[in-house]
DNA sequence: AATGCGGGGCA
DNA sequence: TGCCCAGCATT
């Protein structure tokens, strides 16, 4: 029999993903993370509850911003039980702040899933992972990875950018050809051991030292293996991302009191900030633009309110949107709430509510700047 | 492939 | 200011 091509090419030098052997590669990833390992909050235990937690919240959000918000959310809700068990108000509530609504409102959902289908025992593998809401490909790997130790491989913001200078990849990252060339690589590159450690180390290790702007590739454990710094690429690769054009917006925000109560509105599932209350918000041309203002707010509410003082005006950034938002006081003069369905089932979504008790409420993070102010 | 979804950290 | 962040779901 002849010998097989692929046979005769298997010397490690051909097969190694990374330039230079693998197993070196794996053994500096391993040995930096041993000495320069953050104390994170999350990393105190390998709960896959916990772990599940953390990775939802740090979705688009950077470590030092999730910190607080993971120790008070699994203070409350210790246990997944726990969380399917309470009211999805009350999870918003530890989420205010943090943005990204939806991703409270999934995590909620699929804990009454592990709950219900699972007996409370958090699901083992990859698919059962990935097919709870909220959770994707990325979240369904690390969690295997770090809660179970299982081979499944990583790729999140740091990793692209740390992965694409490794091989010196100088396209675009977001094609779908950039996403399966960086998520092979991810997973040629894992070792068989210790893989929660080895996954958590590459976003570490992208997070502190292959960072977006001037890397520190003179104490990059990992340099002796990159493309990019071995061409001197590492400020061109990755490609920078297309710029977002921003649309200005004026709105208006209207704190409408009747004796110590104010007017507020849940904002419904298909929404920005799904679930929250807020004040009640109406988009206006220009900023003196007010005079319609109150019979926008009859026609949405039922209620007649007269135009009072400007009390703040509040810039914020959604998305998109750079919003200007000009609040100003009302008082109530007449008419009843139009009944109108609620987000999940709930009789209204407009309520009169105690001025002194806001702070049960989830608020949107405008709304809550706002009723502190009154 | 493009879009909506928040808000804050940081140079 | 502008860029970026341990993405996901939908269209």
């Amino acid at each position: 029999m002849p010998r097989t091509k692929s046979k005769s090419r298997s010397k490690p030098e051909d097969s190694s993903p990374v330039s230079g052997s693998l197993a070196a590669f794996q053994s500096h990833v391993f040995a930096w993370f041993a000495t320069h390992k953050r104390d994170l909050p999350w990393r105190e235990s390998q709960d896959p509850y916990r772990v599940w937690i953390s990775e939802i919240m740090l979705q688009q959000t950077q470590v030092a911003t999730v910190k607080e918000y993971f120790r008070r959310f699994t203070a409350e809700f210790p246990h997944v039980s726990d969380l399917a068990a309470a009211e999805e108000q009350q999870v918003l509530r530890l989420w205010e702040g943090l943005g990204y609504y939806r991703r409270a409102r999934q995590l909620h959902a699929a804990a009454k899933e592990i709950v219900e289908r699972y007996d409370g025992q958090f699901p083992q593998t990859v698919d059962q992972i990935q097919s709870l809401p909220g959770i994707g490909r990325y979240t369904a790997g690390a969690i295997a990875s770090i809660a179970y130790g299982q081979k499944a491989p990583i790729l999140e913001a740091n990793t692209q950018r740390l992965f694409a200078r490794l091989i010196g990849w100088d396209h675009v990252l977001s094609t779908s050809a950039s996403q399966k060339r960086l998520w092979q690589f991810a997973e040629d590159l894992l070792p068989d051991h210790d893989v929660g450690i080895f996954n958590q180390a590459l976003m570490e290790i992208g997070s502190l030292v292959c960072t977006p702007k001037s890397p520190n590739c003179s104490q990059c454990p990992l340099a002796v293996h990159c493309q990019a710094y071995q061409q001197g690429r590492q400020d061109e690769i990755p490609q920078p991302k297309k710029k977002i054009e921003f649309i200005p917006v004026t709105e208006i925000a209207l704190v409408v009191r009747r004796k110590n109560e104010v007017l507020l509105r849940q904002c419904g599932q298909e929404e920005r900030w799904a679930g929250l209350w807020d004040f009640p918000r109406f988009t206006v041309a220009n900023e003196e633009e007010l005079s319609g203002v109150a019979g926008q707010l009859q026609e949405a509410s039922g209620i007649e309110a007269s135009l009072g003082s400007h009390v703040t005006t509040i810039k914020h950034g959604v998305t998109k949107y750079r919003i200007t938002l000009l609040c100003h006081e009302m008082t109530y003069q007449k008419g009843r709430l139009r009944p109108e369905a609620g987000p999940d089932g709930q009789p209204r979504v407009w309520q009169w509510r105690d001025a002194s008790h806001l702070t049960d409420l989830p608020l949107s993070t405008t709304g809550r700047k706002l009723a502190k102010l009154v």
